[in-house]
This record gives structure tokens, C-alpha cells and sequence, in this order.
DNA sequence: CTGCTATTCAAGATATTAATTGAATAGTGG
DNA sequence: CCACTATTCAATTAATATCTTGAATAGCAG
């Protein structure tokens, strides 16, 4: 009967959505998108693939929707098509995230040892913002900064933490944070700064769920040292 | 370097819940589970595929973490494993419902002609409710009426709804409801009352939707016509 | 134990997908 | 127009996924 025809091209179509998330490659263009839009080329790069292969990823989700493209002279800028992909983008780590089993040995072996790190989770620095006894820092690249980051944070990329790290007021802790929870920017900066002797945590997520929570961002301004 | 691979296995961890959900079939199976858990044998029924193969659906949603199982005598009963998941499938619904060019054709073929046919958000069925202008009818299977309600709902499954309509309260509009905003039963429902010249409308979502906001369920419990 | 049911496993045909390579297209600047 | 860059297209290969069929397993009823 067609009406069994028409439930599968209907159910079909849903999945087309899921499919397009179903690629390695593909979750990693769009955590990146999430941070704000890139060109063809930027994103071969992040993700370690030919420009060739990237573009196809991208004409895939451009058919199933996730994402939009703006021309600006010879380049192509890809975008999240909207709020509605974070959230599902969100929504696929969170499942993951909770099947632990396997996800927990994978991200441990690309985060590395968190044992001695202090994670605090939104609401704890957003308390400890007001209460300002720490230094936010993004340690994002400048780009990322740029087109947004959260209020009073100051831009100190991991790439140029080290050459940096006068900049940092001393005495108080800093508390870094980058892309998201599965981004190692910021596990790398603290690192390196508990190896200066500097107290560090970072924060669980990233800018793009303190935004999406609605908490006091800024944009396209460096931050200015508070205090 | 071993952090491009580390990298890869963390996102392909990511990518195998999306994958999960990337088939028609596997997206409908979920659709049902998030009314209720079922057999392998009642799903393969709804599905309209083999039972073999449908075992093989599940046990890659079960791989990928999305349901769990219960068994019980020589029956196993799988279930969506968390709200995680319905949060999932809710999210991919609304990316392909904001993709509109596909996704609309596909559904008119699936649902028939919407038009003349009254349509209520949540909100507005609540504040109907209150005002007590309207019946609402719940036209699932009564084993899904059984695990859970709109509080106040009759029960009315549309395989029966026209030897039953003496049940209806006259002189009400008659709101009909289902599994969710694609589902075809409050459709069904809809177009049947309006045959018989009684005034109906379809809420916009379903069950599940209504459930997650918090708004008042009943569970196992008949609903008495109010009034 | 035997027969019965529900589910899972295994093997094979067909179709789809990811990555590679090299060529084609669209825009920029001289 | 020409050279140059960024992106897309097309053809190929290797790997995977879907569905079908038929057999294997696990628990229940007698």
C-alpha cells in the first residue's frame, strides 16, 4: 500500500538529517561551524582532509540542511544554518556522553589525563565571576575570539600562552576555557600553566553552550583586564 | 601524529549515535519506543519489515547506546535508554522540519491535505483546557493511552473512533492527539469527526512533546469524560 | 525431553559511502 | 585576455550498509 511508501520517504527524510551527522569527518565541520563560519580551505585544514574530500562533507550537509553558504569574492563561506543544528549537535554528545562505555576511553585518549584538573562546571564560574577572584581566559584562536566570547574574558590563544603569560594578573586563578567540552585547547593551557605554578581549572563546556545558556557574552571587543 | 587519530576516534564515537538514527527504518523504530517500550515482534509489525531484520536495527541502536532491553519470559522489550535520546530525535526532527523544500512534499504525501483543518499549539489546547470548551481525545492504540496521557484525555483509538463516536460529550470541539507532530492518527481522527459534522481540531505535537514540557499527564488511568 | 515461540546470527546480493586523484568552473587581479 | 586561487565535479577503489533467506539459540509449556 502507499501509505507505507510515504511513511518510509517521510521517516527517511528525518534520517537523511541524522545521516548527515554520521560521518566522523562531518561531526567535527560542524562542532567547528559552531564556533562561527569558515571557508572551504580553513576547514580541509582543521579537519586534516583534502580540499576535495571537505567540500564534498559540505555539499552533503548543504542537501540535508545543516548548513548555508555565503560567496565573498573567490570564497566560500560555510555556516550552521541555524540554532536548531547546535542543539542537535548538542544533543548527539549528550547521548554519546551518556553511553559512556566506549566514549570515555576515546575522549581520554584524546583529551589525555585529567586527574589533578579542576573542572567547574557553568554555574560554579559564573558565581566565581561575580565573586571575581578569577581570570577567564579564551584560549581559543583570535578568530573565535573575535567573532565572540564570554564577558571580561581575556584572548590569550594555547599557540601563544607560553610566550604570554605576562599578561595574566597575578595571584588569581585562571580558569580557561575553549570550543566545547571535547576541545583540548583549553586542557592544554592548564596544563601548561599549573607547569608555571599558576592555579588553573577550566571550564567543562565551551562558548558556544555558556552563549546558548544565555549568560553575558561579548563580541568583536578585546577584553579588557578586569580589576 | 597520534593526536589527528585520537582526534577521528573521538568524533567517529560522536558520529556512530547520529549514524544510528541515519536510516528510515531505525528513525521510525525510535519514533515508536518514545511512545512506550515494544517487542521485537510488535516493532517489526510497525515497521512493516522482517523480524529478523529488525533485530538487526536494534541491536545497532542498542551498539550505539539509543535503547535498552528488558526481557521478559521469551519476550524482549527495548525502550529508548533515557530522555537523552527523545531530546535526540526531537532535535532532528526540528532540522528537518526547518529544511522545509523535501521534507513538506514528503509529509503532505504521508498525512494527506491539512487544509481545513484546525491546528493547536500546546500552549493553546492548555489554555482551552482550562476554559473547558474542549474534549480531548487521545486516537493511540489503548496500550499507549495506558502508559501515559494528556490528564482528562478519552481514550478513542481511530481503528475504533466511528463505531465509538456516542462517546463523545456533544456540543464540544473535539481535539485529537497522538505520537507526535507527524504522526497520521490525529489526522485520520480529525477528517472522520468532520465527516460526521463534528467540530475537531489535531494538536500540533503529541503525547511525548506535551509529556517533556511539564504540562499534566495521567498515567494508567482511564480518563472520565469531564463534564 | 519435545514441540513451540521469540529472537538472534550468518551468508550473500545489491547498493551506498569515503577517500583519492585529476580535471573543470567561477571569480580576482594584472 | 591571461595567470592565479578557491571550490566543485567526475571517475575510481575499498569499505559498509540494507535486506533477504535460512539456520541457530533461549526460554516456555507440556
Amino acid at each position: 500500500m502507499g501509505s507505507r511508501e510515504a511513511k518510509n520517504a517521510l521517516f527517511d527524510a528525518f534520517a537523511a538529517v541524522a545521516k548527515a551527522l554520521g560521518s566522523g569527518r562531518r561531526a567535527e565541520i560542524v562542532d567547528i561551524l559552531a564556533q562561527g563560519e569558515r571557508s572551504v580551505d580553513e576547514l580541509a585544514r582543521e579537519i586534516g582532509q583534502t580540499v576535495a574530500n571537505t567540500s564534498q562533507h559540505l555539499q552533503q550537509l548543504l542537501r540535508a540542511g545543516l548548513v548555508d553558504t555565503r560567496r565573498d569574492g573567490n570564497r566560500i563561506y560555510y555556516s550552521l544554518s541555524g540554532p536548531a543544528v547546535s542543539r542537535l549537535w548538542a544533543a548527539v554528545r549528550q547521548v554519546a556522553a551518556g553511553h559512556a562505555a566506549r566514549l570515555e576511553e576515546v575522549a581520554a585518549a584524546y583529551l589525555g589525563d585529567r586527574s589533578g584538573m579542576t573542572v567547574l562546571t557553568r554555574p560554579e564560574l559564573s558565581e566565581r565571576l561575580q565573586a571575581g577572584d578569577v581570570v577567564v581566559v579564551d584560549v581559543r584562536p583570535d578568530a573565535e575570539f573575535r567573532s565572540g566570547h564570554i564577558a571580561g574574558a581575556l584572548s590569550l590563544p594555547v599557540r601563544e600562552l607560553e610566550k604570554r603569560l605576562d599578561e595574566l594578573p597575578a595571584g588569581r586563578t585562571v580558569v580557561a576555557y575553549c570550543r566545547g567540552p571535547f576541545c583540548v585547547f583549553a586542557d592544554d593551557a592548564v596544563r601548561t600553566l599549573q607547569r608555571y605554578g599558576i592555579p588553573a581549572a577550566r571550564l567543562e563546556e565551551g562558548y558556544p553552550e555558556w552563549a546558548a545558556a544565555g549568560l553575558p557574552v561579548e563580541v568583536h571587543r578585546p577584553g579588557a583586564v578586569p580589576g
